[in-house]
This record gives C-alpha cells, structure tokens and sequence, in this order.
DNA sequence: TTAGGGTTAG
C-alpha cells in the first residue's frame, strides 16, 4: 500500500523526534499489586460487557477485570477489543494503568497496532513522559506504522504540556506544509491550548481565525479553551463576544463555559453582570449546576449580599440541584470572615448532618475565623481536630494560626508553629515567611523580624511586593528609615511593580522620621511612576505637613484632593480636625467638624481623646462638644 | 468507528 507520509515528513519525524527512552520501562507496579485480586474476581462475557452501552459506566475495577478475562478467553479477542478497553481507561485519565495494561499485553506476545501504540503515545504525553511517548512513536514507525493526525495530536499536546511550545507551532506548520496531512479542529484546538499555557493569549485568539480560513471551523471545545483562557487574564468583554460569535456561529454554549464566564466575572468584581449572565443561561434553557450556585452563592456573600445568596441557596436546594462541599465551603468562609461565627460554626454542623465531609478548606475557613476574633483556644482545638480525623494541615492551616499567634502578641509560639510545621516537611511559602516577619515587627522585634527575611532568601523562597511592604513598614516604625531607603531604592531598579501601597508605607516612614520634604517629593512624582494617589496618600502627606505646622500648605492640598483626588473621607477630616485643633484653631475646626457631618463621617476616638483632653485644661469650652452630636 | 483537544466552584 502507497505510504501517504512523505519523505520530507520522516526526515521531519526523524529530526525532531528523539529516538530516546524505552517504553518497556513504563510504570508496572500498578498491575501487580492491584490487578490480580481484580483479575480473580472477574467474570462473565467480556464481549457483552465490551458492548457500546456498557461501557460508559464501567469502573475501573470493572475495566481491569474485563482486562483479565480478555487475556485469559480462547481465542484472544481481536487487538480491536483490546484498544476499545484502554480506550475507556484512558479517557477516566487512568494514564499509567493503561501503560501497564499494555506492557502486559505485549508480555503475553499480544501485539499492538496503530490504534494501540497511538493511545500509548496519548497517556505517556498525558503523564509528562513525552521521552517514552517518543519512543513508542519510533517503534510503532520501525514497525511500519505511520504515525496520522490523531497520533501526531497528541504528540503535540505532549509538546504543548512540556516547555516545547515552538515544537508545536513547528510540528502543526509541517504537518500542513510538509506533510500533507490535513489538521483538524482537534489539533487546532491542542494548539490554541497550549498557546494559553505559554502566556501566549494573542496568538492563541489570532489561531482561532486562522483556523477557520484554513477551512477549519472551531467547535464547542475549541471554544471552551478559548474561554478559559481569555477568563484566565480577566477580559470578560472579550469572553462575552465569544459567547455572542458562537451563537452566530450556531455552536450551543454549555454550562461549563457559561460557569467559567460566571466564575471570572465574579473575580473580577462584575457582580452583578454574572447575575444577568445567570438569567440569560436559563432564558437560553441551559441548566445551571452546583458550580453555576457555588461561584454566585460565594462571590454574593464576599459582597456582604447575604439576602440574595440565601435566595440562590434556597432556590439551588428547590431545583435539586444539590449542594456540595464547595457549596458550604463558600458560606463558611464568608460567614468566618464577617466574624459570624455562629453561623459558621451552624453551617459545619449542617454540612456534617447531610453527610458532606469536611475537609482542609472547611477547616481552614473556621480556624481563619476563630484567630482573626481572637478565639485562639478555640482555633486550637479545631487545629487538633482535623488532624485526629486524617486531614493534614498545609502551609495554609499553619499561616493562619500563626497569623493568629502574632496578632494577640504571642510572636514565639508563632515561630514554633512554623518550626513545627517545617518538622512536619511542609515547607513555608511567601505567605508563611510574609506573616512570621509582619509577626516581629509588630512585636517590635526588628532584629528577628529581619533575621526571618535573610532566612526566606537562603531558603529560595520568593519575596513578594507584600513582603517587601510589610519589611519597610516595620524598619520606618522602628526608626531605620534610613535602612528603609536603601531597599526601597533597590526596589525601584529592579522589575518589582511597585504599588500605591508601598509608596504609601515610604511616604509614611518619611513624614513621621520628619523628612516632610522628601515625602513631599515622592508625592509630587507618584504621576510619573504612573501610580495614582489614594485617599490614604492624601491623608498621610496632609498628615505630614500638619505635622510639620505647614498648616496652609495642607489645607492647600486638601482643597486640591476635593478637586480632583479621591473623595476624603472619615480618616482625613479627623487627621484635619485634630491639626487645626492642636494649632489652636477652632473656627476651621469647627467649620472641618460641619462639613465632616454633613458627608456623613463622625468624630473617632483620637479626635474625642483630644478634645475631652483640651475640655479639662479649658482650651475648650463644653459648647464645643454639641458640634458633634 | 477502537485512538487525539477544554471543564468551571472553596
């Protein structure tokens, strides 16, 4: 029979295909200590049981036991049968059963075809084994078989799951120059995936109509990648158009793309756009799922909406759309947040009763709770508790105890936590190192608090912008601006973006060691570093010259900030009044208070300690009080 | 017609 592969394309195989590894090699212990009690059990005809219907819902233990009645009938069944099982094994992404499977086979002397060897080539790629997947696809081509454009598919997602990407875009370009095959939508769209996976969106978006002139429509899945993607970087507009050119394309959405729309618009913060999202998915007459009412459900209560997102938990429980452990992980959580702990503590309870395990995110949301209200006791023990029911604590469980530690000032059982965490080989991340360092400052303990920072760069662990935040906030507090500086300036080289944050922090530092001067500068320059300033800048620089009895050059920049900064608010009149007050003048207090009151801000604690203060040794007269009342 | 691509929620 006339090959239909060219030369050109086997020298191309040849070249870019190493010709390393042995797939004999393969996994196989999976076999012999899971297979044979699988074995023994089997029974019945496996050719009935091989029919189309029944293998849908087969289990895996159901499909190695159907395996040990084809190995063992007589005749053999056909190589046929044997690639219509692996099939069904590999599509559950039992990748290595299936490699074992077929090492056995061969064993046995049953040899492969092209149907086999290609779903060889599928799981090796699928199970980061692209040197073995190679070598299959050499054998197979010693032995005559080509390789088609399923086999070269999924070659090419093992390139795109590796660091290989230009050897995708290279093997899709020669299979249509060089080869003469023709892609289709699936290779297409193994590209247009891996494209995402690189961080190369543009391409990826700019193939799906390229493929579409090279006589290639893109499908649902197509679209499904497409969508993830572009979810992924946070473009809803653009995600919302690809919902509308599918249907002018006559391609039904499903739930799942609709979820991951929903999903992203939620992150960011497009709440109510995922809502009409959700009206229009059952306009359209597709059935949400538990995951449409578990991102709605938990982005309403992030929002504080908890009236509407106990609508759409009611209504999720009436449509029998049953609610999950994700589902109470979401009300949880937000409910430890707010502090409502009662509540939280009510829902685990519901959730155990409907038998929903727990597990480390239930956990961790109640002991994120329970130390952020002070309930360290009570953190403990729940800390305990998960561990008696076998649910391992991560590096998460442990930041948030420790974070609870540094906050009612027990800063070493903080660091005995993390010791202890680090014994039980869970490494520390940014996070973990983040909240020990915060931890010492607070503590006042500058000298540790920086030994913990050089113990994160040994330990190779990346700093992130909070890291460094928190590192200069702690020296400018414990009056080492000066050492401040110099990383801050380091900073500044290096590809660090910095955010309004961090200027925050350093201006900060600035104005309170009294170098108003340089603070005023850094506040001048913030437009070209292109970071807006926010009401905390404001207030601060404000803060700062008051500080410095530059009086008028704040009330300046107050009037500037009402004109075009961002809206002052209770913050920056108390700061104000305070000023004004010290500087013994009353009348632009009392004009500050009247305005203060009618935005709707009231005096707090500083500013009633001040005046009370003042009531006593008679710089004040009661009268002033009812300003406030 | 036995083989290849995406899958969202804490």
């Amino acid at each position: 029979m006339e090959r239909s592969i060219s030369s050109t394309a086997k020298r191309f195989v040849r070249r870019n295909l190493q010709w390393k590894g042995n797939p004999r090699t393969a996994p196989s212990s999976f076999i012999h200590c899971y297979g044979r009690r699988a074995f023994a059990s089997a029974s019945g005809d496996y050719r009935e049981k091989l029919s189309r219907n029944r293998l849908s819902d087969l289990k895996l233990d159901d499909a190695i036991g159907l395996f040990g009645d084809m190995v063992q009938s007589r005749p053999l069944p056909s190589i046929v049968e044997f690639s219509k099982l692996l099939s069904v094994i590999a599509k559950m992404k039992k990748f290595d059963v299936v490699i074992s499977l077929g090492e056995k086979m061969q064993n046995l002397g049953i040899s492969h075809d092209l149907f086999t060897y290609s779903i060889f080539v599928n799981c090796f790629c699928h199970s980061s084994q692209l040197s073995l997947a190679l070598a299959v696809l050499g054998k197979m081509m010693k032995l005559g078989y080509e390789p088609d454009v399923v086999t070269l598919s999924s070659l090419l997602n093992g390139f795109c799951h590796s660091k290989r990407i230009s050897d995708a875009v290279a093997l899709v370009d020669q299979m249509m120059v060089a080869m003469g095959y023709k892609p289709d939508a699936v290779t297409f769209t193994t590209l247009i995936h891996g494209l995402f996976l690189h961080n190369k969106a543009s391409e990826a978006v700019a193939l799906v109509d390229r493929m579409a002139e090279k006589g290639c429509q893109p499908d649902l899945v197509t679209y499904g990648v497409v969508v993830n993607g572009i979810c992924k970087r946070g473009d809803t507009d653009l995600a919302l158009n690809l919902l509308k050119k599918m249907e002018k394309g006559k391609i039904e959405a499903d739930v799942v793309i609709y979820n991951t729309i929903i999903d992203a618009l939620c992150k960011y913060k497009h709440v109510n756009d995922a809502l009409d999202l959700f009206n229009e998915m059952e306009i359209k007459g597709i059935r949400p799922d538990v995951v449409t009412y578990n991102c709605l459900i938990s982005c309403l209560c992030h929002y504080g909406r908890w009236d509407e997102s106990a609508r759409l938990l009611s209504d999720m429980i009436e449509r029998k759309i049953n609610p999950n452990v994700v589902t109470f992980n979401g009300l949880i959580d937000a409910f430890a947040k707010e502090g409502k702990l009662l509540e939280a503590e009510k829902l685990y309870k519901e959730m155990i009763q409907r038998s929903i395990d727990p597990n480390i995110f239930t956990y961790n949301s109640l002991i994120y709770g329970f130390c952020m209200h002070n309930r360290l006791k009570k953190a403990k023990d729940m800390f305990a508790f998960m561990v008696s029911k076998d649910c391992l604590p991560d590096v998460v469980t442990y930041s948030i105890l420790i974070k609870g530690f540094c906050k009612c000032k027990r800063v070493e059982e903080g660091m005995e936590l993390f010791r202890e965490m680090s014994q039980r080989g869970v490494m520390g991340d940014t996070v973990a190192y983040t909240t020990l360092i915060q931890g010492f400052f607070q503590n006042g303990d500058c000298e540790y608090a920086q030994m913990v920072f050089k113990q994160m760069v040994s330990d190779r662990v990346p700093a992130s912008l909070m890291t460094y935040t928190i590192l200069l906030d702690g020296l400018c507090n414990n009056g080492k601006l000066e050492k401040a500086l110099v990383i801050f300036k380091d900073m500044q080289k290096s590809e660090i973006e910095i955010d309004i944050f961090t200027y925050n922090t350093m201006i900060d530092g600035m104005c309170k060691a009294g170098k108003v001067e340089e603070a005023w500068d850094l506040f001048c320059n913030l437009g070209f570093k292109g970071v807006k300033p926010n009401v905390v800048t404001y207030t601060t620089m404000i803060s700062g010259l008051c500080g410095k009895r530059l009086v008028h050059k704040a009330d300046a920049l107050f009037r500037k900030m009402k004109e075009d900064g961002p809206l002052p608010d209770s913050g920056t009149y108390n700061m104000l009044i305070r000023a004004h007050l010290r500087d013994g003048k009353k009348a632009a207090s009392a004009e500050l208070i009247n305005e203060m009151r009618s935005c709707g801000f009231a005096g707090d604690a500083s500013t009633f300690g001040l005046v009370t203060n003042m009531l006593h040794d008679g710089r004040l007269d009661k009268s002033f009080l009812d300003m406030f009342s």
